[in-house]
DNA sequence: ACATTAAATTCGA
DNA sequence: TCGAATTTAATGT
């Protein structure tokens, strides 16, 4: 259980919820920390809950068999994820593992499938966010064989700026290079190439333990 | 893999 | 509590 306000802090989405139903979200989440790469859960598994980034910054993918990682998105503070598994009551179909120290609100199942059930804007939410995620998958389709690093690193990152799935942020991102290597698959060596490229290009601005977004729309199309 | 630079932490007054 | 010294972390090549 965690307070009003803290709802309001860590859930965008909670602004489009009623008295009542806010009540009822904040009675069904509450807060785990979790250290850097520790699994927050794997792929098989069955976890009960549909989480929001509190802080911190997770990697969400898949390890095959053979060792071989490929990522499907980074999650930033404020994205909720995991509505697919929780509303088909089924094993999570991709790992998700914590890049750094991170805090996750976990709000159970059958508090979830109330809100499904019973709010308007909490649907409303649900139709937005299932869209924008589904966009960012078929953009994913054309990755690994047409783009170049540079394009994959530069999409990588432009989807951590998505304002429906990660609401609320600055165009400013504390993220070390490294960081953003392993969200992109690439090494750390490879993805400071390419970020100066980016800077170059007048994308985005390199800081130190941190970059910030310059044009978001250009990074999103990059290498078309 | 190594050299450089920025930031965080410790320590002495 | 301030700033210099040391250690740790991030970056550039």
């Amino acid at each position: 259980m965690i307070s009003a306000d803290q709802l309001k802090r860590i859930a965008a989405w909670s602004c489009e919820l009623n008295e009542r139903e806010i009540e009822f979200a904040r009675a069904g989440i509450v807060e785990r920390s979790y250290s850097a790469d520790e699994f927050i859960f794997m792929r098989g598994e069955r976890f009960d809950f549909w989480t929001g980034m509190v802080s911190g910054l997770a990697r969400m993918g898949i390890v095959s068999r053979g060792g071989k990682e490929t990522s499907f998105t980074g999650l930033t503070t404020g994205s909720w994820f995991g509505e697919g598994s929780v509303l088909k009551n089924e094993p999570r179909r991709y790992d998700v593992v914590a890049l750094r120290d991170t805090r996750l609100a976990l709000m159970d199942r059958s508090t979830f499938i109330w809100l499904f059930e019973n709010s308007v804007g909490f649907n409303r939410f649900l139709v937005r966010q299932l869209n924008e995620r589904l966009g960012q998958f078929i953009g994913l389709l054309e990755y690994g064989r047409t783009l170049d690093v540079t394009a994959r690193l530069a999409r990588s990152i432009a989807a951590l700026f998505n304002p429906i799935l990660y609401p609320g942020l600055t165009p400013h991102l504390q993220i070390t290079q490294e960081e953003i290597g392993a969200l992109s698959g690439i090494s750390r060596q490879n993805a400071n190439r390419c970020l100066n490229q980016l800077q170059q290009e007048g994308l985005l601005r390199l800081e130190y333990g941190g970059v910030t977004i310059l044009d978001l729309d250009r990074l999103r199309h990059y290498g078309e």
